[in-house]
DNA sequence: TGACAATATGCGGATATCCATATATATTGG
DNA sequence: CCAATATATATGGATATCCGCATATTGTCA
């Protein structure tokens, strides 16, 4: 079970807190869109995100080509609380990484 | 205003969290009752209260020989409700600072 | 004013974090 | 098997963080 300050200390990054809360909200990204979305280079998105796997606060499934992060089934119920928050507090920013990620051309999940 | 990035990395310090988070239970603290609350050094914690007052998130109020912290009145709603989910997660080693501070002596409140 | 208690700060070193770049691995389709 | 796409990882350097120790500052009281 992650604890507070490893859970802080992850979301303490932008990268990390902008991918996870994005996730939260879209309840499943695979790497090549949260490159698109968050406009960063892949290795910085995978490094961040096997941290993230790592931590316990994402899951990850190959399908195909993909790999898909999700948000843990394991996260404790104040962790969620947390991200409630976060997502309210960080809700102007979350706008334009949808509208990127709404932009993007050929989704996996369209094939 | 406080951003999220800024506020989770205050947090993801085992002194830090635990300070911010006895300030929040007890309303006001001193800088000895913490240095007695955490069994830390006094440089230590005097240190990391200076690194949360300087990011908006406690307020200090010199009383006499004492400097009492307490939260930022300027917090908004978003870093409470985290403080909160903190606060639930962390409530087996605040008990623990909680009978540390009670079996102090010589609390400067009492005179 | 001088001694003492409470608090803050300066400094150096150890360690952690983060990134860019290059490269490795895995999967699919031809 | 080969080429292309998606993803992961290794490496090295720049910067940030954290701590212990020493010292400065502030306020109280005799």
């Amino acid at each position: 079970m992650i604890d507070p300050i490893q859970f802080f200390k992850c979301l303490s990054d932008e990268t990390r807190l902008n991918a996870t809360l994005l996730i939260y909200q879209e309840g499943e990204l695979c790497v090549c869109e949260l490159v698109e979305a968050l406009n960063d280079s892949q290795p910085k998105i995978s490094r961040h995100l096997a941290q993230l796997r790592n931590c316990g606060i994402l899951d990850d499934s190959r399908r195909g080509q993909w790999v898909f992060y999700s948000m843990s089934k394991q996260l404790p119920g104040w962790s969620l609380e947390v991200l409630r928050a976060a997502q309210q507090a960080n809700s102007d920013t979350l706008k334009v990484l949808q509208k990127n990620l709404k932009a993007m051309k050929n989704r996996p999940q369209c094939c």
